[in-house]
DNA sequence: TACTAGCATGTTAAGTTAACGTCAATACGT
DNA sequence: ACGTATTGACGTTAACTTAACATGCTAGTA
């Protein structure tokens, strides 16, 4: 329930807060139980928001504000669960499908071993790592120099190994949304993903209302480039039309069972 | 110790011949606590031999292991330690170094961890795991067309990305070797190995005595190609010289104490 | 209203890990 | 040679984590 996410919240901002936390105390200090307080580590350490010692938590280690920016972005699973489900209307079997290095990609990932066979290319360590040893699924990973923040590969090599590449369908996310435009952190990483738009012949951008209302420093693409958005209802009616009116051939995805 | 190591063979080879076992019949079966018995699984999990699953272990999801690389880790692994242990008289510090992804240059991405700074290329996923989240170390993964039975990256893709590269050192390993010559089982291995030769300024072949007296199809290069040759002992003095009078800059490494 | 499904949570038993101590083999300086 | 670190394997125990099952709450539905 929303009460879940909320006390997940408030774990990783006393967390955060205090760099590192004994679990024991953060059982009394929410006067839940012991496995209670593992659930909910468990589930913000998978996000990348924390990382589990052996009876404490501490943040990862990429600089506190990023972490408490992130887990924000990354709290909501079954928003990145439901677009991933919807985005699988857009892949058939045989297909070559291109997956980026965004968390959103990655829960599209674990859908794809129902429709092999079929052909996957990414520059994700995480979605590599879910797509070895699969029968039936050829999979090529783009190289490149690896980035500890993304856990990705990037770069010059990454983005030479993209063009030589062509896909039926990109699947791929963004860190902002201002107006009709898709903005990106790192401008290497923008540099990859323009690479995989110019390989791929149906683009797909994946955005949880999330990234509405947020600042990210490189623009990425136009939302009228991708031939689906597909976006979560939290992004309200307002700004649907008018990303509609300005000719993005939008989606919205309700949560919840339809 | 090399009781260690044979254990762990023991173990492992238990494991497959039985598909799935509890760790408690391990520590019945060896005589030896649950401690040890979980410090050898973790050890040959690490290496991907085998999946812990709680109470229990596997072997790894994929079919071949007589030729796939997870077997072949623990093979010759006293003679694979020792040209490691050699091979790192070539590599300095803050060096670009090229990995293949034989067993035998995944023994050496091990010991790299103590020449930090550095830059590390390879196409190996094993050795890819081990140096993603390392800090001080630039990983550069060749990207490609995944391939089960090598547990690596090849293909175009991957002979492309390495083109765009230089290496200082090349640690690399071959399937047999007949006469002067190294040979590969594959021949999209062979071209992604001649592609890293032409990669690097220097090249160094690490060879156990296994791979003498085999078959392999695809002729990768001559030994005096490479600017060193490291040999186990066990090849014998007659080979060795007839080698040496080839013009193969060969240096042989002993398995024990002197 | 009653029924059902889906979560979040608690409880307990089984399993795993960290930390420390012992022992033997190896390296090293004198 | 000799004693002295050093290293690695192994065992023991206490702390910690996980799996599995049970309970209760909430929302949607007949």
């Amino acid at each position: 329930m929303i009460k879940a996410d909320e006390r997940r919240e408030e774990i990783a901002d006393y967390v955060i807060k205090l760099g590192q936390v004994r679990i024991d105390d953060l059982v009394e200090h929410f006067g839940v139980s012991r496995m209670t307080i593992h659930r909910h580590i468990d589930r913000l350490a998978q996000q990348g928001v924390l990382r589990k010692l052996h009876g404490a938590v501490t943040v990862q280690p990429s600089g506190l504000y990023e972490s408490a920016f992130r887990y924000r972005v990354t709290v909501n699973r079954a928003e990145k669960d439901a677009l991933a489900r919807t985005a699988l209307d857009y892949i058939e079997a045989g297909q070559v499908v291109m997956l980026d290095d965004s968390s959103t990609a990655n829960a599209v990932a674990t859908l794809l071993l129902d429709v092999k066979p079929l052909t996957v290319i990414t520059n994700s360590v995480a979605t590599a790592a879910l797509l070895t040893h699969v029968d039936e699924l050829d999979f090529i990973c783009l190289g490149g120099q690896y980035h500890n923040t993304y856990n990705a590969y990037i770069g010059i090599v990454c983005e030479n190994a993209v063009a030589q590449l062509r896909a039926n369908v990109l699947i791929c996310s963004a860190s902002a949304i201002i107006g009709t435009t898709a903005f990106i952190q790192d401008p290497n990483v923008v540099r990859v993903k323009q690479a995989m738009m110019a390989a791929s012949v149906k683009r797909i951008l994946l955005i949880d209302h999330a990234k509405f209302d947020r600042i990210a420093l490189h623009v990425f693409d136009d939302l009228t480039s991708f031939d689906v958005v597909l976006a979560t209802e939290g992004l309200g009616d307002a700004r649907a039309q008018a990303l509609e009116r300005a000719g993005v051939k939008l989606r919205i995805v309700k949560t919840k069972a339809p």
